[in-house]
DNA sequence: TGACAGGCTCTACGATTGTAGAGAATATGT
DNA sequence: ACATATTCTCTACAATCGTAGAGCCTGTCA
């Protein structure tokens, strides 16, 4: 009943994370906010954040003239959705290779990778429980 | 010098894994092992794998009549493209909090957890190395 | 020699994505 | 009552993506 699994483009992308850390926010404070790393537009970030709001990702409301969006999905929704596209598509749903792949591509510190292991302990236990 | 990042479109991600596991071939022949998940007509593969050309996903060749097909970027190329893209836009770069995404959304049975740690021993010796 | 089959080339068309301008509406300070 | 600033609405447009039809070539088999 929640989302069925999140889709966001780059530059939707852009936008959600600005309104997370932002919400509820209007599209001229997400503008702003986007400015530095984008350079949009307000027009252009209007029309992004109307189109979110007909996908779901965003819900509007009417303050008197200003309208506040917030978003309609939550980080880790959408994080998830990125995640089993991904896994989806480019690893037939495998996931000790996905993990593989993203082991050999780093640079993980030892810090990092104790990190791992005690989240994998963490989950053994859960799940053997 | 290996291609900058590869990004591949849903469409094209059916089609390349079915060039990895047939090439050298031919549109035809990618078009009938697609046949039964995707229902393409020819001209809907020809078209996809004509553009992965220009995009240089795809290499084409010339042999008589026929035009053959073969990859222009591993199988492994394109996972971590497509798994960095993830890393980039929806991690913000972060690794552990991907593979704790992974970790609590997947159910994994205690194999693939044992896999995983060993993974990650290997990992760590060869860092240490 | 004429009908097929298989492959090819060219063109198309609607949907989505990235990007934005023009002009209306409204509030605000003077 | 007016100029200004802020926000809104509407419309647009090129690029990419998913999907495919129409018609041309050529080898082959009766």
């Amino acid at each position: 009943m929640s989302k069925p699994t999140v889709e966001l483009t780059r530059a939707e992308w852009s936008v959600i994370k600005a309104v997370w850390e932002n919400e509820p926010c209007s599209a001229p404070a997400i503008q702003e906010r986007l400015l530095k790393s984008t350079s949009w537009t307000y027009s252009t970030v209007r029309t992004l954040m109307d189109r979110m709001v007909v996908k779901g990702v965003l819900r509007a409301r009417k303050e008197g003239k200003l309208t506040i969006y917030q978003s309609a999905v939550t980080r880790a929704q959408a994080q998830r959705g990125e995640l089993f596209y991904a896994l989806k598509h480019a690893f037939n749903g495998a996931f000790t290779p996905m993990v593989q792949c993203l082991l050999e591509n780093n640079d993980l510190d030892a810090a990092d990778l104790e990190k791992l292991e005690s989240l994998i302990k963490a989950k053994k236990k859960s799940a053997k429980k």
